[in-house]
DNA sequence: TAGACAAATGCAAATATATAAATATATTAT
DNA sequence: ATAATATATTTATATATTTGCATTTGTCTA
């Protein structure tokens, strides 16, 4: 199967992980969670930042749009990437900024 | 260099060409152009069946933002991809919805 | 069960984006 | 110069996104 032949509805989906991760502050989210890398919402607010409510609204985005995956431990939630090569994404991106 | 010391500014690049990719239609425009292919606006207006002055838009956005090059050759503007590469996102994120 | 800590939600204001219709500009041919 | 074709821009309306504050929900521990 070629991407020419994704459906609109597909062409969608993969629009609205595109537009979850296209963002500054959930590019450098996703910079964190490399190689299945998981991390807790407190820890991300901390190392970005940024509000802790704030944070927890760009996780549940890139949850919400298949980027990520979360899991409940005890008081805390860590996130993770869903696939594994998500990272390719923003590798590339950066390299196209980068350089 | 590692995507985590990004800074804020080249986040915003990264984001910047994101967000112009992450739409449906420019999805398409963007898998339409995929091994160096040079497209009219015409061209990309009649395959994608959408308003002429809707395809200028969002090539010039994708342009804009650095994704997308133009090359005018008579009355015709050829579009294609500024980096080879970014054809891997796009295919990446075709690979997340396709299965 | 009360208190502390972690995370999620509802809300509102500011800002950004999408679409199409109408118009303007650029290039070529007659 | 004028007409025809290809692109680009302007404009207006509708819709979506971002952010932080305040609040709420969930979980553990004393």
């Amino acid at each position: 199967m070629h991407i020419k032949d994704l459906t609109i509805e597909q062409l969608e989906e993969a629009a609205n992980m595109l537009k979850a991760i296209a963002h500054p502050m959930r590019i450098a989210i996703l910079s964190y969670l490399e190689d299945g890398k998981k991390l807790t919402v407190t820890e991300i607010h901390e190392l970005l930042k940024i509000e802790q409510s704030t944070t927890s609204h760009h996780l549940g985005i890139l949850k919400d749009k298949g980027v990520l995956c979360s899991k409940r431990e005890g008081k805390n939630t860590y996130y993770f990437l869903k696939h594994a090569n998500l990272s390719n994404i923003v590798n590339c991106v950066s390299k196209c900024t980068m350089g």
